[in-house]
DNA sequence: TAACGATACGGAGCAGTGTTCCGCTTTGCA
DNA sequence: TGCAAAGCGGAACACTGCTCCGTATCGTTA
């Protein structure tokens, strides 16, 4: 989130930049975050990221006073590419609800290739809130655009709401990497194939 | 519900009956542990279910060794209730696939009004292996029998598990409670929509 | 009914986690 | 080079699950 508003405060000219060592670290905790996602989950203890990156707890959290905004800084670009999938899918797919079947599928690869993504991406304990928002806030608005693509051109029904789409299937996706007898992509495809048919 | 261990000790001619004592407690227990089931969820603090119950900690660990054991004995009747409705629905349901729609309603009903159940429902974590298999041994061949029924007569497609069903209604029940914009009920109806057509 | 062994109880204590706080170090500027 | 300000580290606290064992209670037997 950091560089980002560093950035921003550079544009207002105001602009403190951050120190070195600082930026430094910043860097080098996303890598640990994201070696230490990878080996055990967004669940990953705090402490073990800091070792790995070898800080202090008081470091982490300074950086990312919440989970959530590690977990956002680390997959931002992940979720802009997804974002930035959906208008070209649209625009290149057969028709909208092809189109929207596949983002979701973009969707859902990325959720279930990241360990307890999907679970927390759902959890209401206070502090992933930012986490909800910062994904939702970028998604929600291309999903929306494929679902409204797909309403006008009469493939589907058009009284399910963006978010509950996008919510039903991060949950879909759940566990789905630790269970090799349930497929998430199936029963999201399911329920994608559900959404058709007006009546 | 105990009573039935006990039961099952006597017939084997073995049984040494419980302890009076024990037995008032597991009682209060369970008691304890539903009150507080609903007052913060399934995930509710060891201690203060404890608390509540007015006994020691190590009290509630020898009567319910891991947690789902205590989940197991609170919604017992309830699963039961829900595995007996299965065949029943099916004999009064105009097509087995309105069978399955409304005994899926009943599952998704008794899970979103259990505060954090269907979330530790999915949940790998050791120690609820139990549960997963407590709820799905019984309901998964309730399941699986409505799953044949409507597959038999045409309606659905037949290559969906009951299993991959019961897991992915589970997980659209996950948060329902707690979020008023996600309406679960109506995502697994698309859901068991999408079940239609073979193709 | 008294005594005794089995059963069960209570809760202190350990371990693992998140989170805060503050004295110390490093940085960048004058 | 000196000195604030910015940043750092990690001890310490809070909260949780879970274990362990000295103590209390129960049920039975003499």
């Amino acid at each position: 989130m950091n560089d980002i508003d560093e950035g921003a405060g550079q544009a207002a000219g105001r602009s403190r930049s951050k120190r070195a060592d600082a930026r430094r670290n910043e860097e080098t905790l996303l890598d640990a975050a994201a070696a230490a996602f990878v080996a055990s989950g967004v669940e990953a203890p705090v402490r073990d990221i800091a070792a790995r990156a070898g800080v202090g707890m008081g470091t982490i959290y300074r950086h990312f006073p919440t989970r959530a905004d590690l977990i956002v800084a680390v997959y931002r670009h992940q979720i802009e590419a997804c974002a930035e999938a959906g208008p070209a899918l649209l625009a290149t797919s057969a028709t909208p609800h092809a189109a929207l079947g596949r983002w979701v599928d973009l969707f859902v690869d990325f959720l279930v290739t990241k360990h307890g993504l999907a679970a927390v991406l759902q959890s209401d304990s206070p502090g992933f809130e930012a986490l909800h928002a910062s994904f939702l806030d970028r998604l929600l608005p291309v999903c929306g655009q494929l679902l409204d693509a797909a309403a006008e051109s009469g493939e589907i029904r058009s009284d399910l709401k963006a978010y509950e789409l996008m919510r039903g299937v991060g949950n879909l996706c759940i566990g789905a990497e630790s269970d090799a007898k349930y497929d998430a992509r199936r029963l999201v495809s399911l329920l994608i194939e559900g959404l058709r048919h007006p009546g």
